[in-house]
DNA sequence: CAGTCGACCGACCGGTCGGTCGAATAGCCG
DNA sequence: CGGCTATTCGACCGACCGGTCGGTCGACTG
């Protein structure tokens, strides 16, 4: 039990703002001399620590994706009905992105960008496994219900941007999600709305 | 009709290839230089013709939000009922984001910004005021659905977003999309199948 | 004690950023 | 033709970009 003499290790303060940054203004808005300014170091240092902003870059957005994958393999491997399993699968991922608030931003902004990072990119092409495992899951997951017939017959992948669509985007909509809402985007009261309307939507659709 | 001589004007064209590039890369990560150059001028002209980054931007994003909204505004002003109406927003709207390619890019890129830009920006400001105009559209339309009964009772803000997710960002997708449907987002048939999946969705959830 | 090591720093590199300026050019009207 | 405005241009600016370099410092090791 001695695992640090620093508590929070320089490492980790880089990565922490990076990701607040890279979230609100975008890979090509961030300079890396802020970033090493709100970690408290040099910008020297930072290349100490990754050998260049694409390295950081895809090392923040690896360890975001990893974060939600961690939420999420779990309930598409459990065994029960494909509906609950895709109640608490959104139940899941809209948990985990309304607790981090950077990550549905730092994801959405991700997804559209075509990725301008050659094909040799160590951190970056890990992060894109991760991504792959995630749709693996919820594809899987789709497919049980419709060859099980407790889903209708689908376009699965139609469905899986629908998906992510009306998950990730909302929590990334920032301002002009809150002014839509007239609340915080993350607030209790909100991400449990959101929840129901989503199930509610994926089980009904919207009519009478 | 004489307005102009030449026969696309030199200011057109430059809205024109900095529409594509700002959806490509996002603002910050676009040059004017390259602008300038790939519509066939020196960067010094674009400053005659706008009178920063940031107008020419405004005016970039404006131009697309007023397209949609063309489109849009008949479809919530038009007399049939919201089920109709609803069907037939989802249906224009699709179209209009698979006509122009950088739309949605473009769209969903400023949604995620937190709007950087001061308080004052005409252009900017401009294009504000049409976005205003299509939301006040689709929530008249969801709200008459729910007054006349016809729609379940749900709150508006929550599926205005839900909405906007599932359309903007597929067509924003880009290489990550097409990689899940395997074909361009804009072919006839994704397109018609896009349509489909949405109403089906809205109309009756996922379930069989 | 000397030697090594990871962490960190300021100074600096070539290059690009958004933006300005004054001069040259082109088309128009008289 | 002369004058005028609109358009374009190259040269230039200060600021900032990602990244490198040489070196300092303190902790640990033999």
């Amino acid at each position: 039990m001695k695992p640090s003499v620093t508590p929070i290790s320089s490492r980790d303060k880089i990565l922490e703002v990076a990701e607040v940054l890279f979230a609100r203004r975008g890979y090509a808005g961030v300079g890396l001399r802020e970033v090493a300014e709100q970690a408290g170091l040099g910008k020297s240092s930072l290349f100490h620590h990754f050998k260049s902003k694409d390295a950081l870059y895809g090392e923040v957005l690896g360890q975001v994706l990893g974060r939600i994958r961690a939420v999420l393999d779990p309930i598409v491997g459990s065994d029960v009905t494909p509906e609950l399993r895709l109640e608490a699968w959104v139940d899941g991922l809209v948990d985990v992105l309304a607790t981090y608030p950077c990550a549905a931003r730092l994801l959405m902004r991700a997804l559209v960008e075509d990725d301008p990072f050659g094909p040799e990119l160590l951190e970056v092409n890990a992060a894109e496994q991760v991504l792959a495992g995630i749709l693996e899951g919820i594809h899987g997951l789709l497919d049980d219900g419709v060859r099980q017939g407790v889903f209708r017959d689908m376009s699965i992948p139609h469905s899986v941007q629908t998906l992510i669509g009306a998950t990730v985007y909302h929590f990334a909509s920032g301002e002009f999600g809150e002014n839509l809402l007239g609340q915080p985007l993350v607030s209790s009261d909100a991400v449990r709305r959101h929840k129901t309307e989503l199930v509610r939507m994926l089980q009904h659709g919207l009519l009478a």
